[in-house]
Order: structure tokens, then C-alpha cells, then sequence
DNA sequence: CTGAAAGCGCTTACAG
DNA sequence: CTGAAAGCGCTTACAG
């Protein structure tokens, strides 16, 4: 391993020298620059930033924390947050939790004391408490796809207007004539996408049993198995919300193999548009996320906030991005 | 940010005490390690893993270099080997290149110069050139889920035996009949899987025309896309073997959107056995890779030669994993 | 068993 | 513009 110390006494001059050349913070004269410079090249030196990040405070890494990366969903988020992050020269530190709330206090405990420049939390992949507890020690933190009824914190957030998102897809199933929807949710994490089915309903003056609400946890076997329960119901729904695509998809499965056909005999409109969903057969009808936007977005910002040395400039950002609906083949006026 | 100074005036000794109880690498008196860990709790310190790495050379952390993580195959294999870091207290240092060579080598220089305590390079994310550079600075490097004949290094490797894999999916489909099998394949990334295509057809005296073995990169939609010149060709296959499932899934949606239908009109196998290939339209036929005990071996290795002081034992480490078939209804004999 | 000291490889004021 | 020196927060022989 070559040292800044090497490079610095085959160029004949002292460490500080090689180190201003490098970071171009202080101006060298161009003879030594070039001596440096020369040393730099003949040794193949790479500065050690591990060195730097004592050095500086600062290690150009940030964390992120994650529910899961099968999700489809998710993955292409984190493959977003990475590409945008090492267009700045920053690496992911990446930890899934599968929503275990100690295992999130886990991951956030061991960044933390590997001084990540920032944190970014998706999804209620970790408990809100133990996010704050990490933002106490003052490096930046953003929330991202958080649901925002869960937001108890005035943390920095880029999210989606999930509410809306649950809204705009128990409306078209609405205005396909349905009553009895039921709605396959993950819950607490998709508390708001409730609201907006809730919301909607009420609306147009139908009731809410508590039947209609089915727990699954975001899953393509979870949204299996509450759609077969459903279908089990004294009163079986004509149509179904899933929180989630892999959820709607599981559901769908389940419909099939039950003999019955979507969306002949149930319509079936889930959330995210992931890739599949336009493959899935039926092809799904889904709430559309820009997801690598929204990815993109909360980088960006998370980014700027570890620039900006100024604390006061760290208060409450939210933006919420806005999602839409996209008519597939899942869903059908009611028979 | 309460250092390990802070702790020792604390408890009244000096940090190399403190250091010691913490590490409990040299005995410390019962009375003095109570005095010690009392401040810890009072402080609530927690060590900084930067400066813990600059004095040991040594970060905890492990360098993961994927083409991609869109890849259901990918995702998961990703997330095993986070998990096995996690059981052993390392992080994980998440890169993914597309397979494109610039993206792979600038990754792995800039983790190089991280100070990473290990690599894993999986599926030729990388080119081996570059991957052999960052070898030479001493730290373990393995390969994992590489392609066997791209080999060329002597670097420990875990992985499947793709040649088999090619050779089961293509004798499978041999024999329910089919004689004019085409390949859909990511060159040179799945070159051992077309040596086993070709030893198949070989072995049983079928001819391997130029126009059998078709390009694709791994995705859906080049599946669809290779699926649908097939279908074009003067003499259409009645059998397609897939480098991976997603590819597989792409053709037969192409398939099926031509109006013919699977197995009816084309058998297709797959390799990989990713979750949705069980849930796929028709239930993909398979070639089903332990991913996860590959992760899981991969992982371990890596930890056990970061562990190892003694390079000796660096020497080329092969685990070969087993594939083996899984029949569903993606395959049917030759009408 | 504990302390004093040097070192890990960089950066950053501060002199000159 | 360049150098000498201290510092980032730990660890690790080495004395005592």
C-alpha cells in the first residue's frame, strides 16, 4: 500500500504538499503540482479514504435501510438510490430489515457508529423511534415512501401521497359499479392507502365492514392467502384493493385457482406498477409510483443536506410525489 | 460524539484501558473493567468503527459487485449475503455495474481505495482484468455464480456448475421429443450453459444450426424480443432453452402474444427458479439454483479468508453447487 | 494489570 | 506557495 507520505518524498516535498495537490483546496504552484502529480502516477497512488474519512469526518458513504430488496419494488428504488449516489462519488451502505423492528434498531446502531455522512430509511423499515435516535447524532437523515400517517417526525421526507394513491384505486373500482371491495393491506405501513380506501367508500355512501380489511405483509404469497380468505366470506367481494402489486398478484393466483376468472368475476387493482404488473395475466391494473424519481429525489436531497453545513436548513422538507392510475385488464365493470 | 478519551477520564484510566476492556484482548481487573464499563453506559459511548478501521486495517466491511439487482436472482442473492454478513458483523458495500466494464472497474477502484476487508464479485459484473488489479492488493477476492470457462483466474469461487444446467434443460426437452431447440443466451456471461446446450445436442446427434443460439441480456424483454425473431425464423423451434427465467418469462409472453401457446405449440425451460417462475402462465420448467446456500457458501468463504492471516490458505477454493431440474408445465412432449 | 507513546494515513490551520 | 505540527479516534506493543 502507497502512502501519501511516499508519493510525498519521491516528489521531494512534504505530505501537506501532495495532500493540497490532491483535494486542490490550497493552490500549488504548477512546477510542483506536476512533480506531485508525476510521483502520484509512478507509484499508483490512491489516496486511503479511510484515513481521510478520520481525517475529515466525512465517509462519503451513505446508509440505507430497507425493508427487503425482493420486492420489486424496492429493488429498483435501491438500484436507483445507488446510481445516483455514485454520481457523487458516494457508495450505499445497504441493510434490510424484513420490517423487524429490532433488526432495524440493529442495522441504524452499527452505521451509526460507522459515521455515515447520511441516512435514508424507506418504508417504515425501521421503528420511528430509533430513527430519531439516530438523527440526534446530527448527521442528516431522510424518510422515503414513509407513509405519511406515520410520520410523527419533522424529518426530512420525500414520499408518496399513498392516501391518494389507495383513493384513486378504490374510486375506479367504484365507478366500475362494485360495492363489496375488500382491501388486502400491510399494516401499520400502509396505514394511509387504508385511509384512502376508507375515504372513498364513504364517499359514495357504502359501508365499511370489518371484514373488508385483510392483513397480508406485502407479499405475493401473503396477498394468496387473503384472497383466499376472502373468497371464503358469507358475502365474497366483487373486487379487490391490494396495497401492493405483489400483493394483487398473489391475489389473482388465487382467484384462478379457485376456478374463477379475473376480472370476469373479480377485479383486482393493486399499487406500485411494478415490472411484472404489465406482464401478469390478466395484465394488473395498478396505482402508478415513479418510484426511480422519487428515488432520485430523496438522494438528491439527502445529498444536499450532508453539503449544507447549515442546521437550520435541515427543517422539514417534504415532497410528495404524486401517483396515477393505470387501466390494465384486471378490472371490469361489475357483472 | 463521545470518544474513548471522554470514557477513560471518565472512569480515571487512560484509553489503552478502556480499548482493552472493550476489545478484551488483554485481561483488565475486575475492578477497573466495572469502573470502565460504567462510564461507557453513563457516556453512552459507542466506538468509531473509521478510527477503529485506520488503526487495524481492517473495516468490517465487505465490497458486493452485481450486474444488477432487477434481477429477481440477483435480489436474493444479494440479500443472503447480507444476512451471512450480518451474523458476522460485517456490512456490505452494495455496487451493481449492468455489465458494463467501465461501471465495474471505477466501482472497484473506488471500493479498493475504501479499504475494504474482502470482495465478492458475482456473475462476471466485472471484468476479470480489473477484478485480478484489485486482487493484487492482498485483500480475498471471490467469485460467485461466475461462469466457469470465463474463469481464467485463479480466484476462489463458489459457484454452480452452469454446464450441467445447460445440459439438463436441453436433454430434457430432447427428450420429450423436440428436435429444433433454439437457445436464448447472454454471452460470454452464460457461455457454459450454451457448451452444455451443445453437448446435449451433440450427444444425441442433433445438428447445432448458426441460427439456434440467439442473444439476450438477462431481461424480460430481451427475451421477448429473442423469442420473437425465433418465431420468425424459416424454420420456427418448437423448443427454446432460456439462459434464466426471466428470459424464459419473456418468451413465452412473446409466445403467447403471437397467438400460439406453451406448451401447445413450444416447450420452454428456464434457469434460475426464481419465485415467480412457480407462479408464472404456464408454471415455468426449470433449472433450479440453490441461491441462497450459493450465497450463503460464497459468504462464508470470503469471511473465513478475511479472517485468515495466513495467504497460503488463499489458494483456489471451488465449490461447485448442483443444479437440478424442475418440471412444471412450461414443457410438454413434441405434438 | 495499567500507562505512556507511537502509529494508522490523511487533513488543516498556522507560520514563514 | 510550502513546510512543520497537531489532530481525527482508535489500537498495539512495550515498560513498569
Amino acid at each position: 500500500m502507497v502512502t501519501i507520505a511516499d508519493v510525498a518524498e519521491r516528489a521531494g516535498v512534504t505530505s501537506a504538499t501532495v495532500s493540497n495537490v490532491i483535494t486542490g483546496r490550497v493552490t500549488v504552484s504548477s512546477k510542483t503540482r506536476a512533480r506531485v502529480q508525476k510521483a502520484i502516477d509512478d507509484l499508483g497512488y490512491r489516496p486511503n479514504l479511510v484515513a481521510r474519512g478520520l481525517a475529515r469526518g466525512k465517509t462519503y458513504t451513505i446508509a440505507l435501510v430497507v425493508p427487503t430488496i425482493t420486492n420489486p419494488f424496492f429493488s429498483e428504488v435501491v438500484e436507483e438510490v445507488e446510481r445516483t449516489a455514485d454520481r457523487n462519488d458516494f457508495q450505499i451502505m445497504l441493510n434490510t430489515t424484513h420490517n423487524v423492528p429490532a433488526q432495524g434498531k440493529r442495522n441504524l446502531e452499527r452505521l451509526a457508529s460507522r459515521w455515515m455522512d447520511g441516512f435514508m430509511v424507506m418504508s417504515m423499515a425501521a421503528d420511528i423511534t430509533d430513527v430519531l435516535e439516530v438523527a440526534q447524532l446530527g448527521k442528516p437523515v431522510v424518510l422515503c415512501a414513509w407513509d405519511q400517517d406515520a410520520r410523527s417526525a419533522a424529518l426530512p421526507i420525500v414520499d408518496i401521497d399513498f392516501r391518494s394513491a389507495g383513493e384513486l384505486a378504490t374510486q375506479h373500482l367504484i365507478e366500475l359499479g362494485h360495492q363489496r371491495i375488500v382491501a388486502i393491506l400491510e399494516l401499520p405501513v400502509q396505514q394511509s392507502r387504508l385511509a384512502g380506501y376508507q375515504q372513498a367508500l364513504t364517499a359514495s355512501g357504502l359501508p365499511i365492514t370489518p371484514d373488508s380489511i385483510l392483513r397480508g405483509d406485502s407479499t405475493f404469497e401473503s396477498g394468496y392467502r387473503a384472497a383466499t380468505a376472502a373468497l371464503a366470506q358469507p358475502q365474497p367481494p366483487t373486487a379487490i384493493f391490494a396495497g401492493n402489486d405483489l400483493m394483487a398478484l398473489g391475489a389473482i393466483e388465487a382467484i384462478v385457482s379457485h376456478g374463477l376468472s379475473v376480472p370476469g368475476d373479480l377485479s383486482i387493482v393493486g399499487v406500485d406498477d411494478i415490472t411484472q404488473a404489465a406482464y401478469a395475466h390478466p395484465p394488473l391494473t395498478t396505482i402508478s409510483i415513479p418510484k426511480r424519481e422519487m428515488a432520485r429525489a430523496a438522494t438528491e436531497l439527502l445529498l444536499r443536506l450532508i453539503e449544507s453545513k447549515d442546521e437550520s436548513s435541515r427543517a422539514t422538507h417534504v415532497t410528495l410525489v404524486r401517483p396515477h392510475l393505470v387501466v390494465r385488464a384486471s378490472t371490469a365493470a361489475r357483472a
